[in-house]
DNA sequence: GCGTGTTTACGCGTCT
DNA sequence: AGACGCGTAAACACGC
């Protein structure tokens, strides 16, 4: 498998398979409709589309499809991915002659699945675009809550109006398929989800805008740990993940600059690394966050619009054990990661492979519940990774100090780490501390940081001027090509996560502070040019504190990110940290993984829009550098180990 | 009026 | 038997 992927990263061509796969078979278990051929919900993988060979099977006689299905074939074959309800009809009028024939009714039942199912998103049209009814797409990141899925946006007359969440949640889009979290903001709208100022104009937009952000809302959700992929029950898939039965109804789609499958690489990569940044994030800056009240946000009360705050405490059993979606991450991230990046680790344990491909045909099984399917895929992952869903300090406490949890997660993990003792979950909870088991940790060390000049020096070249700090990456830290590639940036953030970043001072790094806020704010969604942005960002906080390696060796060039102390008018020019960092590293600064990212005219607000900012806070006061290790029995492992495995 | 969108209700088949 | 997924019908509201 990981000669299959490490090939098929080159390809590609996974890419579209992987996508939100949860195709689910589940036609051999129930809803049979007919002897033989494919079965009325058999699949439901929002990225599938319908086979002419499949059209031709069913010319007569009604499809063995589901209504959903339908509509995702419909979607699907769209080049936006996206169809107005009266498309969808056409669509399946056109491909399906019985429901030319067939009566209004339906239609009705489309109405009804477009509706209900979460998998789909009312996307509304942009102003340009006018007509009559939205546009619906599949959503990527259907939340799959036990909250209510929207709120009733009208009240019937009459009596029903005090039921206002009267739908069985979780009878709902149960066959969606669910790529992850993060629809941050959907748990009571998903509509918002493709809101069409983010979303830029819904209808003649430019090709990147198309592809960017019709399926993907435009940003590639980091949180969304590897959930893109969706899961697939593999296991009780009848049929292998890589015939499905979809199959290209070949809609060329000339106006996608950037291929499909591009597009969705940079889902796969980002999301998988998503885990690793929202670590380092919190190892970072967290501690410093509650103790200084910078910028007051992770110490603040999740914010209503995070849906992830939602299900930050899911009630001990009962949440965790009826979501059946969730453990599509197992797959999800065994294939994203593709066992490439040479941890120490141990692979991924069959029972939890074993775990996602249980799927049971009701969705019952506890890990495929998709409410929680950002949620307890890292649960499923690594029971240290608590933390990640967090964002309140005070939580972590919560995640470190109850074995009972611990347990409850170790259902649905078989991860190694599991196996630490509780007791290094409990002892520091106050601190934050990013336990980790990988053997690259070591002995701690200390430095100070040199002086602004020293700094602005390593600016211009960082690999000629080790720090003293960089005593410890020495021993411990990153090399200087930290993110070469997506691997390697996890790895990276990995390392860096494990230190005690509790005990550095982290004033001078405001700016990145405020990204990684941000950033955390918006779910991890970032968009290309904000990972970039990031990613530099991160590389100019880890020359600053040490992390990186004063290798001259592959050196990235020096970034011109946020953490740039010296040259805060730089990106004032541009605005566009990735911009400039894609004229001047050109094989570095862009994603890990992401290769042909376009240069993007303009970057999101969420990001990028710091940065001038961040390059006047960055300036970084002169030694004031303290890093301790922590002690490599007290180090958790924050990061997503699964993401890798 | 019609299309669209939401919601409720119910029946059926399957599975546990 | 109950839960569940799915299909179907229908009521209702809204906007063009």
């Amino acid at each position: 498998m990981t000669s299959e992927l490490e090939s098929s990263l080159t390809s590609m061509d996974w890419l579209p398979q992987l996508t939100m796969r949860a195709a689910i078979q589940k036609a051999d278990t129930q809803g049979t409709h007919g002897p033989g051929g494919p079965k009325k919900g058999a699949l439901l993988d929002p990225s599938t589309t319908l086979d002419q060979e499949e059209v031709q099977q069913h010319k007569d006689g009604k499809p063995p499809y589901s209504y959903a299905s339908l509509i995702t074939f419909a979607i699907n074959s769209s080049p936006k991915k996206k169809m107005t309800l009266s498309e969808i009809y056409q669509w399946i009028c056109d491909n399906f002659p019985y429901y030319r024939e067939a009566g209004s009714g339906w239609k009705n039942s489309i109405r009804h699945n477009l509706s209900l199912n979460k998998c789909f998103l009312k996307v509304p049209r942009s102003k340009d675009d006018p007509g009559k009814g939205s546009y619906w797409a599949i959503d990527t990141n259907p939340k799959e809550d036990a909250l209510p899925t929207r709120p009733k946006k009208r009240p019937r007359s009459g009596e029903r109006a005090s039921t206002p969440y009267s739908l069985d949640s979780e009878s709902l889009g149960m066959d969606c398929i669910i790529s992850g979290s993060a629809s941050i903001n959907t748990v009571t709208n998903k509509v918002a989800l493709y809101n069409t100022e983010q979303d830029g104009s819904d209808s003649p937009r430019s090709s990147l805008n198309n592809s960017l952000s019709d399926q993907s809302l435009a940003s590639v959700n980091l949180n969304s740990v590897g959930s893109v992929h969706g899961y697939s029950s593999v296991g009780s898939h009848p049929e292998p993940v890589s015939q499905p039965m979809s199959l290209q109804q070949p809609p060329p789609q000339p106006q996608y600059s950037m291929p499909e499958r591009d597009k969705q690489l940079l889902f796969s990569d980002f999301e998988d690394l998503s885990a690793s940044f929202r670590s380092l994030y919190k190892s970072v800056f967290e501690q410093s966050f509650s103790q200084q009240g910078l910028m007051g946000m992770p110490s603040e009360p999740p914010q209503p619009t995070h849906t992830s705050c939602s299900y930050q405490h899911p009630p001990p059993s009962s949440s965790i054990s009826s979501h059946p979606h969730s453990g599509q991450n197992s797959l999800t991230n065994s294939i994203a990661g593709g066992g490439q990046v040479p941890l120490s680790h141990p692979p991924q344990l069959p029972a939890q492979n074993a775990h996602s491909a249980h799927g049971s045909p009701h969705g019952q099984h506890p890990s495929q519940h998709a409410p929680h399917s950002q949620h307890l895929s890292q649960h499923s992952q690594h029971p240290s990774q608590h933390a990640q869903h967090s964002q309140h300090p005070s939580q972590h406490a919560q995640h470190s100090q109850h074995p009972s949890q611990h347990a409850q997660h170790s259902q649905h993990s078989q991860h190694p780490s599991q196996h630490v003792p509780h007791s290094q979950h409990s002892q520091h909870p106050s601190q934050h501390a990013q336990h980790s088991q990988h053997p690259s940790q070591h002995a701690q060390q200390q430095g100070q940081h040199p002086s602004q000049q020293q700094q602005q020096q390593q600016h211009q070249s960082l690999s000629h001027q080790p720090l003293p700090t960089q005593q410890l990456s020495c021993s411990t830290g990153l090399p200087a090509d930290w993110y070469p590639n997506l691997d390697a940036l996890k790895e990276s953030c990995r390392i860096a996560s494990s230190y005690n970043w509790a005990d550095v001072d982290l004033s001078p790094f405001q700016g990145l502070k405020e990204s990684m806020r941000q950033a955390e704010l918006n779910n991890w969604s970032l968009e290309p040019t904000q990972i970039a942005d990031l990613c530099s960002s991160i590389n100019q906080f880890f020359a600053r504190t040490g992390v990186i390696q004063p290798q001259g060796a592959v050196q990235p060039p020096v970034c011109h990110g946020s953490m740039h102390p010296n040259k805060p008018g730089q990106h004032i020019n541009t605005g566009n940290m990735y911009m400039e960092s894609r004229q001047n590293l050109p094989a570095l600064m862009g994603p890990p993984g992401y290769p042909h990212m376009p240069p993007m005219s303009s970057a999101g607000p969420t990001m990028t829009g710091h940065h001038t900012q961040m390059n006047q806070q960055h300036l970084i006061p002169p030694g004031n550098f303290q890093m301790r290790r922590m002690p490599a029995d007290d180090i958790q492992d924050d990061f997503d180990w699964d993401s890798i495995v």
